[in-house]
DNA sequence: CTGAAAGCGCTAACAC
DNA sequence: GTGTTAGCGCTTTCAG
């Protein structure tokens, strides 16, 4: 491996001292002579000069690096809010650094730690846990950038990015009670974990409530798998002679719940209606209607967020809160004739 | 932000030289009094000191970065191919910058410029087209660290890791007409960017030799959606009367051949046979048959070997050639009783 | 066993 | 307009 051309090498080819080098690479081009630019210019060309990015990272203080961490990579959802976050950096200028914590917290303090000891700018984090967050906090509070895509934490001082989970999840049940259904069900995954969760069970409540008495009743918690089924049998047994349909809160809600219905030979959506989060392909092919949420979107905002705050530091001093737009997509899964 | 601790202030406090804590952060204790070790241990941990990787990159020239290419980050496959790559070099204490080439050459050209312009010191690529790999070549020649993953180029002199396309194909179609199928076809996308695609049709028609006269007249290579339901036809006129199926070279082809199928109102498998590549999760639930390429093991041995090359050079000086091996996923779309 | 000093490749005051 | 010089934070000869 040949080593690399140096300033210095070009400066020396060129009859110029590094300065004058280091002038020209970074655009000031202002106090030289004309002919003096064309001749740096013509050596870095003849010798495909590089500069040394280290070296001058280095200097700055700035490695042009952002990092990434996502619960759970092989998720279609993390991947598009990857790729947001990818797409705007490198259009900024920026490498992303990318690492998937697998829904383990001590993965995801590993990798962040390990991430700002490599000097990255800045982080998007996709949080696992929202109870740990400690370590986060005292980093921000420290100075480093970080940016919450998607699952949030309460009272933090860190910039945020996530969707309108409270709003569409009281959409998403008003249109299954505008469809014609009389009670709607709410299945969701453990919420120990997941604020998001946790938003969206709050929001199932207050909208339920408007159409039902007790509508915590009406609310599971699961756990595991084989709690599907008799949950079901459960919610099936409260609506006996009405029009019923569940909402799924989470992905893995979803396709437990919709395993569970096909294990009892329930009709879609003749014996039960169903409406979940979030948008994958599997659902469209079963005609499921869902919850969108535009996760390239949180990222490419995020990302957003991040790089203006490492360029402009923290402006007004207050950690910004943003919520974008999920997408309702109404399917046969909720169809039915009152 | 307050400035991070640096070796300069670590030797004071402990009251040694910026030396001895080097060499103390580099497990050189050979030569170090039990006192002085010990001394600069606890100013380590009580200064909670991070030496700065980007200073020891200059002198070591090693940043401990590798950059990783896939031709569209969104796809499935190549997340797990991502996710192979992250793993085991995260193990081996390296990070994974990552970029998506979104199937342009010229993005993929860009990345691989820039991420060796910011010294990763190697680099996983899944390319995207097989006839434009001179800017690759010549930079293996001059000694940069690359990895193709995946998709292959023939006549070059890089290491690669694939699957056993040749094989696996053959074993595919040989597994259709042992299932009782008459007449097997062959659909598949473009030939003209994938090396992979190409070794598919050369597979399909050696195999089918042995048990129809004319194979090259069963197999359709489409360039569009709307291509497919007039080949589909067109099969199905040259089948007429006989058990006839399909394989379908890639899951766009797979796809298209299923709605295709779908729109002349075939049922699967009386009236159409098919499998196809690859084992996505929506194949699962429409009970296809389908190859399943180990594409996280691809990245992983892909990470494996540049690993290797980094720490060992290139030993024997010939390019490792690899191919994993793929599984036959069986279900109700090739299940006919003869 | 430990330290002084040189230098990785680049940038930026501060001269001239 | 251009060059000299002094670092950025760390590693590594080479002395002692």
């Amino acid at each position: 491996m040949p080593k690399p051309t140096t300033i210095e090498i070009v400066s020396q080819r060129a009859g110029v001292s590094k300065t004058t080098v280091s002038r020209y690479l970074n655009g000031k081009y202002e106090h030289m002579s004309e002919k003096t630019k064309q001749r740096v210019k013509d050596i870095i060309e003849e010798l495909d000069y590089q500069p040394n990015f280290i070296a001058r990272s280095l200097k700055s203080k700035k490695t042009g690096l952002i990092g990434v961490i996502v619960s759970d990579i092989t998720n279609p959802m993390s991947v598009n809010l990857v790729k947001g976050v990818i797409d705007h950096c490198i259009q900024e200028g920026y490498q992303v650094v990318t690492a998937s914590s697998d829904e383990q917290v001590s993965k995801e303090k590993e990798y962040v730690l390990s991430m700002l000891n490599r000097q990255v700018e800045g982080l998007v984090v996709n949080i696992v846990d929202y109870n740990d967050y400690e370590l986060l906090k005292s980093l921000a509070e420290r100075g480093e950038k970080i940016v919450l895509a998607d699952r949030t934490i309460c009272e933090s001082h860190l910039d945020m990015v996530t969707t309108d989970n409270y709003d569409m999840t009281r959409t998403a049940i008003k249109a299954m009670y505008d469809q014609g259904f009389d009670i709607v069900g709410f299945f969701s995954s453990s919420l120990l974990k997941s604020n998001v969760r946790l938003t969206r069970y709050n929001a199932f409540l207050d909208e339920s409530s408007k159409y039902v008495p007790a509508s915590k009743d009406l609310a599971y918690l699961l756990n595991n798998e084989a709690e599907y089924e008799p949950s079901l049998r459960d919610f099936l047994a409260k609506s006996r002679g009405k029009k019923a349909a569940i909402f799924a809160s989470t992905p893995m809600a979803l396709l437990n719940l919709v395993s569970a219905a096909h294990e009892l030979g329930l009709q879609i959506p003749q014996d039960l209606g169903i409406c979940g989060y979030d948008n994958l392909p599997w659902t469209k092919l079963m005609g499921l209607s869902v919850v969108e949420q535009p996760f390239y979107e949180v990222g490419l905002e995020s990302a957003k967020i991040l790089i203006d705050r490492i360029k402009n530091g923290l402006p007004e001093g207050k950690p910004k809160y943003v919520e974008l737009k999920s997408n309702l997509v109404l399917r046969s899964s909720t169809q039915i004739t009152k």
